[in-house]
DNA sequence: TTGGTAATAGTAATTAGTACTAATATTAAT
DNA sequence: ATTAATATTAGTACTAATTACTATTACCAA
């Protein structure tokens, strides 16, 4: 039951995540396709970056810090978020699931995957921002 | 400026999440507290929470799902997080700071560090929650 | 002891996200 | 194509978690 129904708004939504390489929070999912669909509801955004987060065709990231980011691309791989301006880019480096395997062997419960995100500062923060 | 003033208050936060093994949110800091200290309000826990957090002297738990939770214990160690009851479990691993070189080297930013979660089903869910 | 300022209690406000509901859109069966 | 069943939506109300504000209180150096 609950048999999945086709949705314009979230066929936008999937196309505009994977058009993207930044990692875009829900509110600016919102802005950008209310450019080509002005009727868009937020909350319509929210329930389908939730709904395809749980299918598994887009990944959510937890910053620690404001809003949540999601990212059109679920190959496995890592983030890097500014501590200054929030924003979230791509690691690209070889993923290292063997810590899954240490991590079995540490704890008595089911282990079904990790997150690794990096702090500091970005490039360009880095230049402006020589505080803290 | 602004230097530091003693205050009972964050004493008794810092000292209550030193004598904890678990992992407590605001909330809970702030009832527990409340025992001894009935006046303490629930804006100074999350303010104090927020300061020791900044000074280094606690750790500061993102979940991705409800409240954040503390740590007073500071040492290099990884969570595990239970997608069921949400608990925040210590996992006693040796820690994998390799991967901070590695993404160095990937990253034209500064990397000050990471954060690992684990995620899954813990012992106790495991066994009552056999669903999803 | 007093003056300056940090910290607090209590409350109001904000942010990010979820829930509700009547109307609409999609799909399968006629 | 028409209809019926139900998933989805827009719009709004609501909630949870956290932060901001302000008058008062506590700390501490002179």
């Amino acid at each position: 039951m609950a048999t999945l129904k086709y949705s314009r708004q979230r066929e936008s939504i999937k196309n505009f995540l994977a058009g993207r390489k930044d990692h875009p929070t829900a509110e600016t999912v919102y802005t950008c396709i209310r450019e080509e669909q002005p009727r868009i509801s937020l909350g319509t955004v929210y329930r389908n970056l939730a709904l395809l987060t749980e299918l598994g065709e887009i990944k959510k990231i937890s910053t620690g810090d404001g809003p949540d980011h999601f990212d059109g691309d679920i190959s496995q791989h890592h983030h890097f978020i500014c501590r200054s301006c929030h924003q979230v880019s791509d690691l690209d480096m070889k993923s290292i699931d063997s810590i899954m395997d240490t991590a079995k062997e540490h704890f008595s419960g089911e282990i079904e995957g990790y997150v690794t995100n990096f702090y500091g500062l970005c490039e360009n923060c880095t230049k402006k921002n020589k505080n803290t």
